[in-house]
DNA sequence: TAAAGTAGTTTATTTTATAAACCAAATTTT
DNA sequence: AAAATTTGGTTTATAAAATAAACTACTTTA
């Protein structure tokens, strides 16, 4: 009857990140604020969770010396998506 | 960019509850039950948050002298329903 | 009449989400 | 040039949520 959501993915920030990640090469953090709109606490925690799960990797480099944290979406990240969506469809479409 | 995910319906449970209602015009609580998949007690508790949000009416009555719970989606519970829906396109659609 | 099942509710526990507080470096103000 | 503010984060604390476990009350079956 109804497919079960990925817990990971069934929430809205770790949502919105994905769905920003889904439509780039890369994305930095201060990027993905700005798209989301979440505090940077909140991102931080996420996006760890995310990149523990292999959704998402994630690079933290310098620009001069400001740390510089890119994200960018994995295989596994693509897949558990396309998964998520079709589990909700069966709780969405009439 | 991304619409607010309205918390109430953002469960997977409550979610699939008001999946069901939407399409019949009541379901007592062992129906619920069954499609769901869902823990007594569990169920107990979301049908409790849905009715207070006035997206469901609960009518508690008897069948001989056996409880039996009856829910039933209400206006305000389909216009959420149909709200999250379009939030949740912003999420998911490519 | 004891055991098991039905239809739930209440309570307790574990997870989660989120904000608040913090840190280090850079930039701006006085 | 010292002090205050901003930037790019991380860590910690707290409030809220999901869920299961325990319980109640009644009924059916052995």
């Amino acid at each position: 009857m109804f497919k079960e959501l990925n817990p990971l993915l069934h929430s809205e920030l770790r949502l919105a990140v994905m769905s920003v990640l889904i439509g780039v090469e890369s994305a930095d953090f201060v990027f993905l604020r700005q798209q989301t709109g979440a505090t940077a606490g909140n991102l931080s925690v996420q996006l760890d969770k995310l990149a523990k799960a292999g959704y998402i990797d994630i690079e933290k480099t310098f620009r001069g010396r400001m740390p510089c944290t890119v994200c960018r979406i994995t295989g596994a990240g693509r897949d558990a998506f396309e998964e998520y969506v079709e589990a909700l469809q069966t709780y969405i479409k009439r």
